[in-house]
DNA sequence: TACCGACAGATTGTTGACAATCCATACCAT
DNA sequence: ATGGTATGGATTGTCAACAATCTGTCGGTA
């Protein structure tokens, strides 16, 4: 099935168009920081860079200006978006409401083998972060609040947090990379799937909305020690 | 300056760029059905159409798959969307928890002048249907909406709504065009109005919701009769 | 010195042609 | 007759060049 974020430069999933690889490449950079917040963006650059030509170029950028990970400009240009604590507060709270629909939802009809899947991968998870691996824990967190979404089975739901909001979620995240606090969250995981698999939608939403909170409060910490504004 | 434009059907907005243009046109004729749902979609012919090249019409397409107003298939083509009961649902169910929100943030800070514009809206729509000029409802009841979500102050809100969600919603809303019921939903408004007027969000959002509640039950109506499935 | 406007360079927007891919029809073998 | 395969046409994906626009610099003027 549908494999996780493969973040090299060249997907080797159905390689489908070279806009679609260069959307994959630049997003990458944009949200590990390779191209800083706030720099600008050519479009010749990129596309030699890639070794394509500036069409695809041009369609990747297009994506990335509705994900909100860039900003364009009209005969201008496009400049990587800033990181700020008034979008992180916005997006956040944005983000709990969602997800937190996501669980009541996922609490009515999640299917057995999906929440079979769900607490296996916390098992992994479990046992990774015991083994001290710690590197794969924020796409282990991300691939959690996936699967809850896509068990929510609403389309629209799914499309506008994984298809909009998450990308530049993912890129606070990253950059603001706090060693995270993995066991609480962990914990955190078990108890909202705990109220999922019981079928009480209100406590895995509120408990979700909580977790998330928890999420922001650290994110901020560190956006703000690396903003002293 | 640049007052080149204004050349063709299009926009009067500062539409500058071909593309922007021809995002405005094709989706116009989406939305209105001209291009009926289901129906293939041919750059060359679209291109042609309104006098471009197949540069800027890609770029459009671009952006209506984002909006969810046609479907793009790699290498094959793209569809305009069709429409369903089971979209509408949960299309509209979305939208009511966004919308709900949007009612206790506005509650929360709305400025004065937007709400005093929120009131002369309100009154101008009473009157051009007190003299029986129908035609502009729907335009209207949209403009109610999008500016509570405006109000709400949240950026993220507003894009995901309005930038999203709301042209396939207008598309659903223009197609099953019951002559809405104009009457109580203009009383819906002024209660919704009055109740983050008070400050009191949360029943300005159980309003809302319920408001929303019922236009989904009207349009489903109409779309059931169109579909006889 | 400060302000304004023209010029040059660079960057984006647009175009038309070329390459890769898909779809439908027709042909052949069984 | 049916199933599979090859071929032709059409459509999308990609490219490289051209046109339009912006930014920054330079020079002139008060």
């Amino acid at each position: 099935m549908a494999l996780d974020a493969l973040n090299t430069i060249d997907t080797e999933t159905p390689a489908l168009t070279l806009a679609d690889k260069a959307l994959q490449a630049i997003q990458t950079s944009i949200i590990k920081g390779e191209l800083a917040p706030g720099s600008k963006i050519n479009e010749q650059m990129l596309a030699q860079r890639y070794g394509i030509s500036r069409g695809p170029t041009r369609e990747a950028l297009l994506t990335l200006e509705r994900r909100r990970l860039i900003v364009r400009i009209p005969h201008v240009g496009a400049r990587v978006a800033q990181l700020s604590i008034d979008e992180l507060g916005d997006l956040y709270r944005l983000r709990s409401v969602l997800e937190g629909m996501a669980c009541e939802l996922a609490a009515k009809h999640i299917s057995p083998t999906a929440l079979m899947q769900l607490q296996r991968l916390m098992d992994s998870q479990e046992e990774s972060l015991a083994k001290g691996d710690t590197y794969f824990q924020q796409d282990g967190d991300v691939d959690f609040h996936y699967r809850i979404i896509r068990a929510s089975g609403s389309k629209h739901l799914q499309e506008t947090l994984i298809g909009n909001l998450y990308h530049l979620l993912r890129m606070y995240r990253y950059q603001c990379t706090s060693e995270t606090r993995p066991i609480k969250a962990i914990a955190e995981h078990r108890r909202i799937v705990e109220a999922i698999a019981a079928g009480d939608g209100e406590l895995a939403s509120l408990l979700m909305r909580r977790h998330i909170e928890q999420g922001r409060i650290n994110t901020e910490k560190r956006l703000k020690a690396l903003q002293p504004e």
